[in-house]
DNA sequence: CTCCAGATGCGAATGCATTATCATCTGCAT
DNA sequence: ATGCAGATGATAATGCATTCGCATCTGGAG
C-alpha cells in the first residue's frame, strides 16, 4: 500500500509547503501542476488516509468545510480572512484564563480560537469591489508558500 | 406580518428559556409541547425571520450546524460538551494578546473561543458507556433551563 | 519485462442541513 | 362572524461536501 504516485506527492508537498490549512479544492488546485490529472476524489481518498496515518489533521472552523494541516505542528490558532477566505496559522501562545466563567463541573478538554478579519494581501484596500465568497485562493495570490 | 402562532411562540419561548444556542432540532423539540404540530420547516422558516429582524443570531461552531440564541446578549464564549453535544455559554471576559503572533498587514475583526470538554452533566461518570453521538438533548437532561 | 494489488478518474450516489412548493389552515383586521 | 394575507405541515427538492462503484491505469516487487 501507499505507493508513490505523482497525485500523492503533489499532495503532501502542497501540504507541506503552505504553512496553513488548505482545503480539498485549494489542495486540488495546488496539486495540479504537478500531477494534471489528479482528481478530487483522489485529493480526499489521499487526505483521508494521510489523517489515519497521522500524518495530517483536520482544521475544522464554524461555517466552513474541513481543512488540512500538517500533524505534529506545535499548538497554534487560525485566522480566517473573509475577504480570500484563506486560512493562517497564529503562532501566538494560549491566553490563559478562558475557562474562567465555567461552572463548576465543567471540564475543559481543548479549545478553539479562531481570529477573523482581512490579511495583509486582502487589507491593502480598504474594501475590495468585486470579490465574491469563496475565490478558488488562486497560487497567484497567495503568500503562504 | 408575523402573526403570533402558537408555533411561533413556542419558538421565541425555548429559546428565550434555554440560556444556551439550540440547533433547530433541539429547538422543535423544546417547542412540541406548547405546539405539538410544529414541523422543522417551520422552525427554519421562524428562525431565518427572526434572524431578519435582529431578534435571534446564528451560533456557528466548527463542524455543527448553526445553533441560534437571542440577539443583544453580552460578548460570550461557548463551551461544547462533546458527550451530549450541547453547547453552554461561557460568561468569561475575553482574552487579550490574541492576536499578537499575527504578521502585519492581518487585522482582526472578530473572535471565536470555543471550550471542549464535558459538561457538568456527563462529567458525573468518567466515562458513559452508551452514550452515541447526537442525542436529542432531552429536556430531562437539561439542566440550561 | 511482467504482473497485479493498489491507485486513479470519472460519474453517480450518499448524507446532511436547509429551502421550496403548495394545499390547507388560522390570526386578526374589518 | 367573515375574509384573506400570512403561516403552517408534509414532502419533495436543493446545495454542498464527501464517498462509492467500477473500469482503467501504474508503481514497484519479482
Amino acid at each position: 500500500m501507499d505507493r508513490h504516485t505523482s497525485q500523492r506527492i503533489a499532495i503532501e508537498t502542497s501540504l507541506r509547503s503552505a504553512h496553513r490549512p488548505l482545503s480539498p479544492a485549494e489542495i486540488l488546485d495546488a496539486a495540479k501542476p504537478d500531477a494534471p490529472t489528479i482528481n478530487l476524489a483522489t485529493v480526499y481518498r489521499t487526505l483521508k488516509r494521510l489523517t489515519e496515518n497521522g500524518l495530517i489533521r483536520a482544521v475544522d472552523l464554524p461555517g466552513e468545510p474541513s481543512r488540512y494541516e500538517l500533524a505534529g505542528l506545535p499548538h497554534h490558532h487560525h485566522f480566517k480572512c473573509d475577504a480570500c477566505d484563506r486560512v493562517f496559522d497564529v503562532p501566538g501562545k494560549c491566553p490563559s484564563g478562558l475557562a474562567d466563567g465555567l461552572p463548576s463541573g465543567f471540564r475543559v478538554r481543548d479549545h478553539e480560537v479562531v481570529l477573523v478579519g482581512t490579511c495583509a494581501d486582502c487589507g491593502h484596500a480598504t474594501t475590495r469591489p468585486g470579490r465574491s465568497r469563496r475565490p478558488r485562493a488562486s497560487p497567484s495570490h497567495n503568500r503562504g508558500t
